[in-house]
RNA sequence: GGCCCCAUCGUCUAGUGGUUAGGACGCCGGCCUCUCACGUCGGUAACCCGGGUUCAAAUCCCGGUGGGGUCGCCA
């Protein structure tokens, strides 16, 4: 009771789309929020002017929302509060934690080539530490004035003990030029004014760390609790980026992904929890922990993501959300407008979730179900509109002429019905109506099939496979 | 290159000193079946290497090798 609120925060930058590594870590951020019943605040970390877009901030908000990844405070953006960063970079000049560098950026990287060159360690030699006087022509940065000797520890909450020498440490820019912050110093200032308990994020912030905080000890401030998690890789084991492709949340939901899938795998991708492999989001909420969390680098399994996430929890789905989710597939990618209360939407959800692995596939699934005209497979009529189907299906077309009603269960007696009288296997009558019914071999089950192409359409077809058959 | 991190089937992982090293995706085969799927049963495939510690190491320690991250007036 004593333990302080939980606080965590999911700071992106918006300089382009949010990728998976971003969506893990604000998934993790978020899971531990709510498993802590803490808070998660959204801090969009913009000082970059150059590079940030309000496109950008955009598609963050919006793949949080489809992710399902409410926050309770913000979004903060860093932008509208350069003031204040200022104002905490004048308190470090003040105190002499940091100091003016009037360095230009074409000296530095001379002298970082000439270091390079020599094959010394790249670091800002300092020299402006000690400087007073102003150089004409020149706008000064604010530097930070890093420890030269001794070392640094840091107890993180995932990687453990990290321990690294302070000669590694340069004196980062605090403000630049131009007077807008950097990201090193935004976000000590940020993290401490929001009251931040844990700093959750990617491992590629490790070495950010130790500079850091030095920072806070520079302003007198508790340091939060710091947790890196490893990075997520491609399949050549290094850091996933946009050369790897198909990185992109929204990417994800327009190829019919289910956000939770999505989430569940992402999630997995360092996180486990024995044997389990399925979580449903209230699932991870209750299970989601630190303790968990491995730290060492994954690469991310897309065909698993398909083959086993998404399908898993298109099965678990709820019909009616999955009828609208189908609604809007078929209308965005094929053009095919149905009526939200259409009937046969559930029809088709039913038929065929259990042969989807994406909303994609369902809707192509559903396509020839759907579709005005009878497209021949040549293979598939030869194989099963012959001869005797002819017969066959001139009974069938007797028996559902005769159905009170042309539902699911009622069609398929009628099927069965059909094949007890000869004698048959379901298969021999099924297989025959199927090509009649949508000119392939292939489809979700008969009855479905009936039940969605409706009385007229499904006899009239069967009708015409009957010519078929006898003139083929 | 300096510093830091990592290392179980191809991939994600379980394992926490004594297991026939388990699960999942993929792949192969059987069963089920109105097709395709789903499901189910079985198979394939791993402890990076070398030293220690110990009666006993995938598990602990050291070294090597390999991989990754990071060294900006980007975040």
């Amino acid at each position: 009771m004593t333990q302080p609120k939980v606080r965590v925060r999911f700071a992106p930058s918006p300089t382009g789309y949010m990728h998976l590594g971003n969506a893990r870590t604000a998934i993790y951020n978020w899971l531990y929020a709510r498993h802590h019943g803490g808070a998660f605040v959204l801090r969009i970390e913009d000082t970059d002017r150059e590079r940030s877009t309000q496109a950008a901030v955009q598609v963050i908000y919006e793949a949080m929302r489809w992710l399902g990844l409410d926050w309770d405070e913000g979004p903060f953006l860093q932008s509208e509060r350069f003031d204040l960063y200022r104002r905490r970079a004048e308190e470090l000049v003040a105190s002499g934690a940091a100091y003016r560098c009037y360095c230009t950026p074409e000296e530095l990287e001379q002298r970082r080539q000439q270091a390079l060159a020599e094959k010394r360690n790249p670091k800002y030699d300092g020299r402006c530490r000690e400087r007073r006087e102003p150089r004409a022509g020149v706008d000064p940065v604010i530097r930070f004035r890093m420890p030269d000797t001794g070392e640094t520890v840091l107890e993180d909450r995932i990687q453990g003990r990290v321990v690294t020498p302070n000669e590694e440490l340069d004196d980062l820019v605090l403000l630049r030029a131009d007077g807008t912050p950097t990201y090193n110093f935004t976000v000590v200032v940020d993290d401490h004014e929001m009251d931040i308990t844990l700093v959750l994020r990617g491992a590629d912030h490790l070495s950010n760390t130790f500079r850091q905080l030095h920072i806070y000890r520079a302003f007198g401030w508790e340091p939060p609790a710091f947790a890196h998690q490893s990075l997520i890789l491609g399949p050549d084991r290094t850091k996933l980026s946009k050369r790897h492709g198909a990185v992109s949340v929204l990417q994800y939901r327009d190829e019919g992904y289910l956000p939770e899938a999505l989430v569940n795998a992402l999630v997995r991708c360092g996180w486990s929890h024995g044997d389990e492999e399925v979580f449903p989001l209230p699932r991870l909420i209750e299970l989601f922990d630190l303790d968990a969390v491995s730290n060492a680098p994954a690469v991310f399994d897309f065909e698993k993501l398909r083959n086993k996430y998404n399908a898993e929890h298109i099965k678990l789905a709820s019909r009616e959300r999955l009828a609208e989710l189908l609604r809007e597939t078929l209308a965005r990618r094929d053009g095919v407008v149905l009526d939200p209360a259409d009937p046969r939407l559930g029809l088709l959800v039913d038929g065929l979730r259990e042969r989807s692995r994406t909303l994609v596939e369902m809707a192509e699934g559903a396509r020839p179900l759907l579709a005005e005209e009878v497209v021949w497979d040549e293979a598939a009529v030869r194989k099963h509109l012959q001869g005797e189907a002819a017969d066959m299906l001139q009974a069938l077309v007797q028996r559902l002429e005769a159905l009170p009603s042309f539902d699911r269960p009622a069609v398929l007696a009628a099927l069965d019905g059909l094949a007890a009288e000869r004698g048959l296997k379901l298969g021999k009558v099924a297989q025959p109506a199927r090509v009649a019914l949508l000119g392939t071999a292939v489809s979700p089950p008969i009855d479905v099939v009936l039940a969605v192409l409706g009385r007229e359409r499904a006899l009239a077809r069967l009708r015409a496979g009957v010519a078929r058959a006898a003139g083929g």
